[in-house]
DNA sequence: CGTCCAGGTCTAC
DNA sequence: GGTAGACCTGGACGC
């Protein structure tokens, strides 16, 4: 995938045909975000002394080609470093052969696949339920996204009921569906965000506070705060 | 070598 | 409703 000009061009390793070339164009579509409408989160930038820098075109989140594999990213994310996170995600792709494994692949793998080989530890579990789920047809994860209408009330219930989703894992599955307005708290972020403001910290409740009004773009207006840098790199670069 | 803990969550009080 | 303790793993760190 590469950016030319405003848009975006797709090349695979070999010709597609329909319907596989459109099921290649909406799924690219979906991980981009393409069919979010920022304006409203732009227009409240306009004077936003911290933020203003974003309504360039920031704000949209790279998620993967299914709600699943960002569900189970997510998992493997929980109460361990990044560089494990790294690891698990890539023994998963390693399972799949080379791309991510589906949840069918992830329950003939096994339980103790994950454990012994994919070395998830406690988090194994929580994968191996969520792949029953969603092959038994108990938990549908398209329905989830905020860009076909499902509604954040009901996807936060849905996620959170999920083993191993507690409130860091179901703000950030929401993010990645469309839902702006949970704030990802966590080890990284709450530290980030005190030395950002030059304090030593800062509760969850005054965050929630400052990104208040923000409304339905809270999270992401939190997130921004936290990644400009990282944006201005790339900007040079 | 042992301890601590990282982009948390669950359970049992 | 709020809060210790346990939980897999593997780097980082102190000794």
């Amino acid at each position: 995938m590469q950016q030319r000009g405003d848009t975006l061009r797709v090349e695979t390793d070999r010709s597609l045909a329909e319907p596989a070339r459109t099921a290649v164009a909406d799924t690219v579509a979906r991980m981009f975000a393409l069919d979010l409408d920022l304006a409203p989160f732009y227009t409240m930038l306009a004077d936003d002394p911290r933020l203003s820098w974003a309504r360039s075109g920031a704000g949209r989140l790279l998620a993967s080609p299914s709600v699943f594999e960002d569900l189970v990213k997510t998992l493997c994310s929980t109460n361990c470093a990044f560089s494990a996170t790294q690891r698990m995600v890539a023994a998963l792709v390693a399972l799949g052969g080379g791309a991510f494994p589906t949840p069918k692949i992830v329950l003939d793998a096994g339980l103790s696949y994950l454990t012994d080989t994919v070395r998830m530890g406690y988090r194994a579990r929580s994968l191996y339920e969520l792949a029953t789920s969603i092959h038994d047809g108990a938990f549908t994860t398209d329905a989830l996204r905020a860009a076909v209408g499902a509604r954040e009330e009901e996807v936060t219930a849905r996620i959170g009921s999920l083993r191993g989703f507690g409130p860091y894992s179901v703000a950030h599955a929401m993010q990645l569906l469309g839902f702006h307005r949970p704030l990802i708290l966590d080890s990284w972020t709450r530290p980030t965000y005190a030395r950002i403001l030059g304090k030593k910290a800062r509760s969850d409740a005054a965050i929630r506070r400052d990104f208040k009004p923000y409304g339905a773009y809270a999270g992401l207006a939190f997130w921004l705060t936290l990644t400009e840098d990282w944006v201005a790199k790339r900007a040079l670069a």
